[in-house]
DNA sequence: TCCAAATCTAGAACGTGTTTCAATAATCAT
DNA sequence: ATGATTATTGAAACACGTTCTAGATTTGGA
């Protein structure tokens, strides 16, 4: 036992366990989208047996969904410590939107099955992809806001906020699921903030 | 054969298959969801065999995606014939898709069979989805013109629908997955319509 | 009317998410 | 250290979407 530990509850060895079968739903999904991402592969990938990867993680989608709010709070974390460039709110948004649509991008197998995962999420993943819409909506708050660290944001901010974080997850469905063009997701948002930040 | 034929192609014993089809897949979403759409299930009830089915839908999502059309067709003819009450565009948009809104929680398990499947089709059902997208495109267009029948819809009001479709599909898909409450579509689309229409 | 092509049927079979179970290993309180 | 509890393993089994096959049936043209 090291002196060491995570926030993570468990075991050294459990903690251990349960980073490899997240770094293989990762790697699989990487590699070959929602599809590649199979419970017997990943539980194989991560040296555990196929009861206790369903233990760790009820479902297909609850791995995944977890897992996009591992990528999520990474993203968020980058974001927090860099000044968002960009004179008008609608141009720091769009920076990192367009940052952000643009890394996802670069992933797209990886991307799919996160997306996908995320839409087919039902009550039980609740607190998971609240956990994702946070990290969203800080993001696209602390842009609006520039760099005006403190001010406090309004009830209206907070609807845009909301307003924004549809179109883009909107836009980016149709990409993942092969029915709009790559750019289109960046258009489809850029049309939106201007119609709200105004 | 008889003289009157619809537009669909195929021989009467044909159309008369397709139309049992869909029929018993409306039947078995409403009774019990996307889950109760078992393609074994919607080929006993309509009488044909498994392959005749997949002969007819190549997969449930085209399935179900097209009886989605087939329900957006109808709304869309029913407002067309009405002329959409309230003062203000905000009004009109919002008794157009509130009063949607409630006809679908009327019928909670078909909503989430029908929205499932939209938010799980892929490239292959772009046909069908882009009918649907225009169908809505039309009912909240027309609401938002309002009596002035021959007005030629800007691109900023095409701009405006487009947000609307994607924040009233999002809060549809929260409430279809139990993630959130039945009212809080309303709400969501009253915010957006609010910020939008000013 | 008859033949060839297309369609339909019944049912088996396959893949993958999920569940279950008996046996083994690890952990923890006393 | 020991016994009890809990976690893990390996493997079988199940459910449902989908595919495949062999034989009937229907259809449409000569």
């Amino acid at each position: 036992m090291t002196s060491v530990t995570e926030a993570t509850p468990g075991s050294n060895a459990q903690r251990e366990r349960r980073r490899r079968i997240l770094d293989a739903t990762i790697a699989l999904a990487d590699s070959g989208g929602f599809d590649a991402v199979q419970m017997r592969a990943v539980a194989d990938n991560a040296d555990v047996a196929l009861g206790t990867l369903y233990r760790y993680f009820p479902s297909k989608i609850h791995l995944l969904v977890t897992a996009l709010g591992r990528q999520f709070e990474r993203a968020e974390e980058q974001s927090r410590n860099r000044q968002v460039p960009g004179d008008t709110a609608h141009e720091r948004v769009m920076y990192i939107l367009g940052h952000t649509t643009t890394a996802l991008q670069q992933q797209p197998e990886l991307t799919e099955a996160l997306t996908r995962a995320f839409m087919f999420a039902d009550a039980s993943v609740a607190d998971e992809i609240h956990f994702v819409g946070m990290k969203l909506t800080a993001m696209i708050t602390r842009a609006i806001d520039g760099t005006d660290e403190n001010r406090e944001p309004t009830d209206e901010d907070t609807a845009i906020v909301r307003v924004i974080s549809d179109v883009w997850f909107t836009a980016l469905m149709g990409w993942v699921t092969g029915r709009t063009q790559a750019e289109d997701v960046t258009k489809s948002v850029d049309v939106a903030v201007r119609l709200l930040l105004r």
